[in-house]
DNA sequence: AAATCACATACCGACGGTCGGTATTATAAG
DNA sequence: CTTATAATACCGACCGTCGGTATGTGATTT
């Protein structure tokens, strides 16, 4: 195959053959060889013309993760409409009905066995998530009212690590009946704070997201 | 050289110097060929001997680092003269206080260049520290009524979450004054349940701890 | 027409792992 | 206490695979 006009389309099939291996094989079981047999007759060139190394590709392949999801909560922070605290349980909602969810659900399945994607995923909550999105939310919350704390950071830092770590049933294992204990004890520890975050449709939700996730 | 009429000592060779390599240079950077050439004239069939693979010979490291740690809280688990609630301060006081704790900062160090290690860090959490440990801990707690909960398990999850990842200069990285309000911040999220476990000199011991970690 | 781009292809060194062999030690029968 | 036998501890040459590079080539842009 010579050469072709419009780069951008092999680039996109790479990362898209990529992914579509890392998740079933994972980063150090797949090989350059795999993504090129999936390339329709691309050779090594091409893909070392694009990218100057695997590890680049991995890290393009969760940018393009990472950016998908963002923009979704991009939509959620700079509404003018809703309060931070509608805000806030919009991002906790986003767990279960973010249009990419789907994906998040199969890279999910793959994270506890690929230690790269596992660390990608925490490492973002603390240099994205949290400073770029659940914290400016909280941040607004106080400002108008809508709710209170004395550490918006910190809140901010222990609901998304509570959230997305310990009650997330790709990283621990976890049964429904356990996901909603787990919700429960969570909203107990809020309203200790004084903070009314989750309600039962939330939580029903999530006990369906995690036996969703449980096959 | 010949052949060790105690082959342990080859085995506990090996693990020392690869685990000197693994912390040095993380565990992908870390050649075989590296590791032989610390052993002292033993050659590649010596490794291969005693250990199947590189993967095994890593698995191996972190069970020696795991199971001296845990050797710590075996002691204070298994101690009869203290109440649950003293026990689990304990335990919260092994971060600063264990005799392993030097070894720990310096893996510590490596966590967030080495996925492996960052992985066998949080599995471990969820798998042994809170299900042989915490959690027996509190239940001890409850039963002679040195603190109340109706989630023992769930509050076990979330302190050990809270402070091994989340306030965990290893994996989130903090400064020390970060730290600080951490720490506050969680006394808050304990109290708002009714569970005092922080006093100001853990505060200020962790506050140390961070501050050492970053050199 | 020159330069650049988008690939193809042949090739390289390093790596993890295997395997046949050898020297040492443990076992136990004579 | 020998001595034959088996098991262990280790050696090191070798292998296939992998990530990555150097160079070539034809299409496209300027």
């Amino acid at each position: 195959m010579a050469r072709n006009k419009y780069p951008e389309e092999t680039v996109r099939l790479i990362l898209e053959q990529a992914l579509a291996l890392f998740i079933q094989k994972g980063y150090d079981d797949t090989s350059i060889q795999d993504i090129i047999d999936r390339l329709g007759g691309l050779s090594k060139g091409a893909i070392y013309h694009h990218f100057k190394s695997k590890e680049e590709i991995f890290e393009a392949v969760c940018n393009t993760i990472g950016q998908q999801n963002m923009a979704y909560f991009d939509g959620i922070r700079d509404d003018q409409s809703k309060s931070g605290l509608e805000k806030l349980k919009m991002m906790l909602r986003a767990g279960y009905q973010n249009p990419n969810c789907n994906a998040v659900i199969a890279v999910g399945r793959r994270i506890m066995n690929d230690p790269r994607f596992f660390q990608n995923e925490i490492t973002e909550i603390y240099k994205l998530v949290v400073p770029f999105y659940v914290q400016p939310v909280i941040q607004q919350g106080i400002a108008d009212g809508s709710l209170k704390t004395e550490y918006p950071k910190e809140l901010a830092e222990v609901l998304i690590t509570l959230i997305n770590i310990w009650a997330n049933p790709a990283i621990t294992k976890t049964t429904p009946e356990e996901m909603r204990r787990k919700l429960l004890f969570l909203d107990k520890l809020l309203h200790g704070i004084g903070l009314a975050l989750l309600d039962s449709e939330m939580l029903e939700q999530y006990v369906e997201l995690c036996r969703r996730y449980n096959e």
